[in-house]
DNA sequence: AACTATTTATAAGA
DNA sequence: TTCTTATAAATAGTT
């Protein structure tokens, strides 16, 4: 149909091509929208092109998704099953896992759901409590062991401080006695007491810790 | 095209608009057909006539999958996200929560992972386990109980079975002796060592149970 | 994109 | 449904 007849095979000019395409496009869409209201047909045309470009007719009076659903129930199989069954079965074997997981945590954490178990599973059970208890407990004092350790290190650094500037202090002090400038009433007596203020050098295994920030939660430190 | 130009409305007349149908749909396919070799297209072209009757034209060198895939692709949205979406949604959280039950798994049940507690944490997690140990422990006591329970109604019986066929001996015995049916040399001592023999009656507090198939797992039944 | 000679599709009838 | 055929519609090649 035109001016002279063509051979139905690839066209290899790209041009030609490409209108031929456009052109045929068109009237294949102006088909399907006649048959669609000389038949009331509902019709669903998609078309990529050579070059990947996206065109597609569809029924008014449908959609694309509605004729995709009612191609899936006319040949009785899921398109998307492959993609459907897949995630089915992942959630399948995430709601397993997670009902065993609740049900471990229900027994080993919460002390629940042990009517199942016979003497023996509640006597393993017991030692892999009392096994992660000492592992926790071992933690925990692990952890104090630390924090006591730091405290030591503070105090240590806290008391070498403190000695220091007394010993300034001090220096000072004497000083201003030798050269006789002794301009406010600084005795040794406030010196004295300014020193136990800190309470440092006089005592170093004093061990003042409270109120670091470090909880010792009531534990000794050796 | 044809004798008359006709109005592109519904053809009312139902045989006329059927075979119209007919026609037009071959005609459509030929078109989708040549469009597909002379450009090098892919088509995919589902009808549903007015009474459901399903045909499809698909390019050969494709799927009406794959079709459905790259429109997917190319409108960028999933048709079937509300299906999925859902799912999706689901399948998140079962992971999160799986993630999250694995994890105190892994530090209440194996003790492991406790790096990022801290005292107050470890102490708390320390208080569960040791609850729940007693609770598992509890009904460990509990179900040692109920067997040696078991166990003692089983001897009780037994018990009360032998002494009643002990009673039923000494009387068959004592009219043996009666009316002198003495056939066989079966003393007094061989009854003894038969009451003997199964050990009940004489010290119903012997608590045989040994080897009774209900394990007492080292404890006493006091 | 528009034109148009020609092919193709198809409406109506058989 | 299929065939026929007159005629409408589509379109290949051209501008």
């Amino acid at each position: 149909m035109g001016r002279g007849r063509i051979e139905i095979k690839k066209i290899e000019n790209n041009t030609n091509r490409q209108v031929t395409y456009s052109k045929r496009r068109n009237g294949i869409f102006k088909k399907a929208h006649e048959l669609t209201v000389l038949c009331d047909a509902k019709v669903s045309l998609i078309m990529f092109s050579n070059t990947g470009k996206f065109h597609e007719y569809i029924s008014p009076s449908t959609t694309t998704k509605k004729i995709y659903d009612m191609y899936q129930t006319t040949l009785g199989f899921d398109l998307w099953s492959s993609h459907y069954e897949r995630m089915q079965e992942t959630l399948k074997k995430l709601k397993d896992s997670n009902n065993k997981l609740r049900r471990e945590i229900r027994q080993r954490v919460l002390g629940e759901d042990l009517d199942g178990l016979d003497m023996n599973d509640l006597t393993i059970l017991e030692q892999h409590m009392q096994d992660s208890l000492t592992v926790v407990r071992e933690r925990k004092y692990h952890v104090i062991k630390t924090q006591t350790d730091t405290c030591r290190k503070r105090v240590k650094n806290l008391e070498q401080r403190n000695c220091n500037l007394r010993l300034d202090y001090d220096t000072i002090h004497q000083l201003e006695k030798k050269y006789g400038m002794v301009e406010n009433e600084v005795g040794y007596e406030s010196t004295i007491a300014y020193s136990n203020l800190y309470g440092f050098c006089e005592n170093p295994n004093n061990n003042i810790i409270h109120g670091s920030g470090y909880e010792p939660h009531g534990l000794r430190l050796d």
